[in-house]
RNA sequence: GGCCCGGUCGCCUAGCGGUCUAGGGCGCUUCCCUUUCAAGGAAGAGGUCAUGGGUUCGAAUCCCAUCCGGGCUACCA
């Protein structure tokens, strides 16, 4: 096979989950047929570019495992691949349809096009290019250009008949010509539109399938047209659904959180967010649903993607994390958490005690809440969380104390031991052991729920135990 | 408004004319396990397959209409 794929993002902001998830099928589709992925850069518009955008496309990508052959950076034989550095190409493109009939020059002012529009709105019409300067006599039009430098290219769309494809995940799609209109190609400062560039890039690069996002579909009959113009075959085209808001509307900002690095931030790990996106808008047909990279690689087909655009779903997200996280070994869980914990903490502590809480994690960023009682010298006592219902505190003391003397002689101070002497307590005292452990955790850990009891004991130490036993009784002295 | 796309439990989805009294997962409820919380196990609630017409012996699956939702409609991508 070896298919050649691109991703094409716009270095107008920080990488958005969106067009990750497009990158991925991209990626999947490359690497499963051993093919070549491409990076380019679509900065035509010179107005939106955002600093720091390509920084930030490259290290979300990474993050996420994906990797690529061809780019601005990497380099490749279809260079350059950013389309700012291609300008020639797309001036001396749009130039050729000129001389074929196939475009032509427009000289309307940004401020007639304006007014155009407000009239037809007032009208009542659609607002499209009423095609003022299409029949300009091309000698004409050549001698104003020369002299006019403010002059735009326009595709000259045919009076009638219809364009149509038959794209690799919505099938067959026809439009009607006269609903299209004379679009612009290349914009007055020299610079291509999208719509001129992506056919140009996707042609000299060689790129086949072309996939990219839903929202793409609509422009696609320029695109034909621009192919048909050139005499260029159309490479096969999957459109794949947009990612969704819980509203239904395209996944934005005002959603929340929609860019890489805030995932990052937040505690995901890369791969349940690969295997959480993979799966809106595709399923392998079967039951699985729990996938790595490698796995997608393996099992991803365009055919199966779905046309619905899927919402995004954070309580899912959330499921495939934890999931992720059990799956982790316990050294790469600590390696994870190392951005989420203060410089200052034990780490072979924090090695010691990660067992105990890897299965009690949603995201990475609950690690510290969970094992701060460990790296504290003293820890805040809560009588109401002392005491359990229905007992009193003089009850507690004597528990607790009890518990403290009988713990000041395991010898060694280990889980195991420790539940011995504490349950031995509980019979002693007539007491429950669900009664018992809620007075010592809430004087051990000074919360409510928390690791096992009995090993977090053991990683405390018997002093630092016996400490907080003994406040823990004075605290609740009369 | 115009063009295009879509519509299966709250959410992600399986389904491609009969095996569907519509399956799985998330979330939710209950129970078990249990030192808490999780994790794990078990069970359950939840869908007139948007609606209405066809086609067919038979439709979630094919066709049409309607409704609803979305995308696009820039010298943005």
């Amino acid at each position: 096979m070896g298919l050649r794929v691109r991703f094409a993002p716009s270095p107008t902001g920080a990488l958005h989950i969106g067009s990750v998830r497009t990158t991925l099928y991209n990626y999947f589709l490359a690497r499963q047929s051993q093919g070549t992925l491409i990076l380019r850069i679509e900065d035509t518009d010179q107005e939106r570019l955002v600093a720091g955008a390509i920084d930030s496309i490259y290290e979300g990508l990474h993050w996420f495992g994906v990797g690529w052959d061809e780019g601005p950076r990497e380099g490749g034989p279809r260079a350059p691949y950013v389309q700012s550095e291609r300008l020639p190409l797309y001036q001396k493109g749009a130039q050729e349809l000129v001389d074929t009939g196939a475009a032509y020059f427009c000289f309307c002012s940004k401020d007639r096009l304006e007014q155009m529009r407000a009239a037809q709105r007032a009208r009542g019409e659609i607002t499209r290019y009423d095609r003022h300067c299409r029949d300009i006599p091309s000698a004409d039009a050549a001698e104003r250009a020369k002299v006019e430098p403010d002059h735009v290219i326009r595709l000259k769309v045919p009076e009638d008949g219809t364009i149509a494809i038959d794209d690799l995940v919505y099938g067959h799609i026809e439009w009607p010509l006269s609903t299209i209109e004379d679009q612009i190609l290349l914009k007055s400062d020299g610079f291509p539109t999208y719509q001129l560039a992506v056919v140009i890039d996707d042609h000299l690069m060689g790129i086949d399938p072309v996939i990219r996002g839903e929202d793409w579909l609509p422009s696609t009959p320029k695109h034909l047209l621009v192919y048909r113009a050139f005499g260029w075959d159309v490479p096969p085209h999957a459109h794949v659904p947009n990612v969704l808001g819980p509203d239904g509307k395209k996944l934005s900002k005002r959603h929340g959180a929609t860019e890489v690095d805030e995932f990052r931030r937040e505690g995901y790990l890369p791969e349940a967010m690969v295997n959480f996106l993979a799966l809106i808008g595709w399923s392998p047909g079967t039951e699985e649903e729990v996938f790595s990279i490698d796995d997608l690689i393996q099992r991803f087909r365009i055919d199966q993607v779905q046309k619905a655009g899927g919402k995004w779903d954070r309580d899912r997200l959330n499921y495939f994390n934890g999931l992720w996280i059990r799956r982790l070994s316990d050294d790469d869980l600590c390696a994870r958490l190392e951005p989420f914990l203060p410089p200052g903490w034990d780490r072979k502590l924090v090695r010691a005690v990660v067992p105990l809480i890897k299965e009690r994690m949603t995201t990475l960023v609950e690690a510290s809440e969970l094992i701060a009682f460990l790296f504290t010298d003293t820890v805040e006592q809560d009588p109401a969380l002392l005491i359990p219902k229905k007992r009193e505190a003089l009850d507690v003391i004597t528990a607790l104390s009890r518990v403290t003397v009988l713990l000041r002689f395991v010898q060694p101070f280990a889980a195991a031991a420790i539940e011995q002497a504490i349950s031995a307590v509980a019979t002693e005292l007539g007491w429950t052991l669900r009664d018992l452990t809620i007075a010592i955790r809430a004087a051990v850990t000074g919360r409510k729920v928390g690791p096992p009891l009995y090993g977090s004991i053991e990683l405390l130490g018997k002093d630092r135990t016996l400490a907080r036993l003994e406040a823990a009784q004075e605290r609740l002295e009369p």
